[in-house]
RNA sequence: GCGAUCGUAGUUCAGUUGGUUAGAACGCCGGCUUGUGAUGCCGGAGGUCGCGGGUUCAAGUCCCGUCGAUCGCCCCA
């Protein structure tokens, strides 16, 4: 931390080591995840005319109007840093004529920003995985993006979430909803925080989810939105909820979830850590892990056909937080010449030991002491040693150095010894998984 | 954008009511008769105490500003 060396940008993060891991792992199980799917695979521009943001989000809302990293390029043209995943993969829907893949299944993941005030899991620079369905309006397609959102986080091994689902309803409906909130909040306005006296001309759906005391006093007779709901539109959440229940996906009706942006109708879900949950702990301020719903709206809002679609994204990093630790894979197999003349068959030999899939690492620093300590650390199954007799005798010392057993081999012996050596160890990690599953299997035989 | 707490070696921290060359642990580097490791021993490098200004004979320690982190609000992933 010296005195003249530049500095990040505030809400900026440089991510390694074991937070690293747990990025990366995000991420690798999103994409497994996706292929069960058949979600595609697609990467965007990370910024966009600002207008496709602007028109999309809404021009009021808090994104577009205050957290936009927006400036004009040296055509003049005003751009901006993308926000938020969905508006410029709308955009790109439209522009590359993508309706001939409807209805297209697709998945992205990557930056975001948002000038934001940092904290713990929100940043100025983040990470979203993101899925979106385009150009299905069948309630269907919100079950399986909800389920693959459900599966993903069961295999991210993440607990104490809970799905809350709610619906808008239709246009109409969500319409009529949002005048009876205007007419009943409108009411007792005076009486209201200050914050939710702006909301009630902003976007009066977020009073419901204010935390003030004072507007709290006034939510339980607040119109609901199930009274407003049209027959279709009520048969259409009952379908998602159904299917849901078929597909084995737990959900809790969130009467007040709304979504902050304009375009949202139908479903609106987020998967929130239950009250007091290890998850709820870690993730501090922010609470929201993976959230979205149903846009028909917003393809029109940037002069394209009326199209249905539905989507969510989550923070890596917020899911990262909530995977526990994550370390470096260790190393299979440690090369340790024993000084600078046996270096240069050191160098080969990893190099045919790595080509021949094995995680390889050279000790060379310090003395036989410091590399043997090194290749212990680094979790080594295996040393492969290297001195003036091995260079003769072309036989290198293969230690196990689980065992301290030597021998030594051939480089071929070497490697079949050294599948052994993986396999054995496959093997363990296998056996700890069964007995942890014939663990489960007990305790579940208790409870009945 | 609003309110609060904090900021000392690479990391985690200690620094007594302001008083001489700012400490520890871990990590890093070297060595312990240079062909062998998981706990050992010896030595070393590394900080103008976030940055700038002020008060004082004297400031890591007090005051102001600034930057950053954290906590809450707002908003959201």
């Amino acid at each position: 931390m010296s005195k003249n060396t530049p500095k990040a940008i505030r809400g900026t993060q440089d991510i390694f080591g074991a937070d690293a891991e747990s990025f990366a792992f995000v991420v690798e199980t999103f994409e497994r995840v996706r292929k069960l799917y058949r979600f595609r695979r697609a990467e965007f521009p990370v910024f966009e005319k600002t207008e496709v943001f602007a028109r999309s989000l809404g021009e009021t809302t808090d994104v577009v109007s205050k957290e936009m990293y927006s400036f004009e390029d040296r055509g003049g043209d005003s751009l901006t840093l993308r926000p938020e995943f969905t508006a410029g993969i709308a955009r790109a829907y439209l522009s590359n004529g993508w309706q001939q893949h409807a209805p297209l299944k697709i998945a992205t993941h990557g930056a975001l920003f948002r000038y934001e005030r940092p904290q713990k899991g929100r940043y100025r620079q983040f990470h979203q995985i993101d899925a979106e369905i385009i150009g299905a309006g069948e309630p269907q397609a919100d079950v399986e993006l909800l389920a693959m959102a459900d599966h993903l986080l069961k295999e991210l091994g993440i607990e104490g979430v809970t799905l809350h689902l709610n619906t808008l309803g239709d246009a109409a409906s969500r319409d009529a909803w949002r005048a009876g909130l205007i007419d009943y909040f409108g009411a007792v306005r005076g009486e209201l925080s200050e914050d939710s006296q702006e909301r009630l001309d902003k976007n009066p759906l977020r009073i419901l989810d204010s935390k003030d005391p004072r507007d709290k006093a006034f939510l339980a007779d607040a119109p609901k939105i199930d009274a407003f709901l049209s027959d279709e539109a009520l048969a259409f959440f009952d379908s998602v909820t159904k299917g849901l229940d078929a597909a084995g996906v737990k959900w809790k009706r969130a009467e007040a979830l709304v979504r902050g942006l304009d375009y949202y109708r139908h479903t609106a879900f987020e998967f929130i850590p239950d009250e007091g949950s290890a998850a709820a702990k870690a993730l501090g301020a922010q609470s929201t892990i993976l959230g979205g719903g149903r846009y028909d709206g917003l393809m029109k809002s940037l002069g394209g056909p009326d199209t249905p679609a539905v989507g969510w994204a989550a923070g890596i990093e917020r899911l990262a937080m909530l995977v526990g630790e994550r370390n470096q894979e260790p190393v299979e197999l440690a090369v340790i010449p024993l000084g600078k003349d046996e270096e240069l068959k050191a160098i080969e030999v990893a190099q045919s030991l790595r080509l021949s899939h094995f995680a390889t690492e050279l000790f060379v620093r310090g003395n036989m002491k410091k590399r043997f300590n090194r290749a212990d650390q680094a979790g080594a199954n295996a040393a492969i040693i290297i001195g003036a007799d091995e260079l003769a005798s072309g036989l290198l010392q293969f230690k196990d150095l689980k065992t301290g057993e030597q021998t030594a081999l051939s480089l071929d012996a070497i490697i079949e010894r050294s599948w052994d050596l993986r396999f054995a160890d496959d093997m363990e990690a296998m056996d700890d998984q069964l007995s942890e599953l014939e663990q489960e299997v007990r305790a579940l035989g208790e409870q009945d």
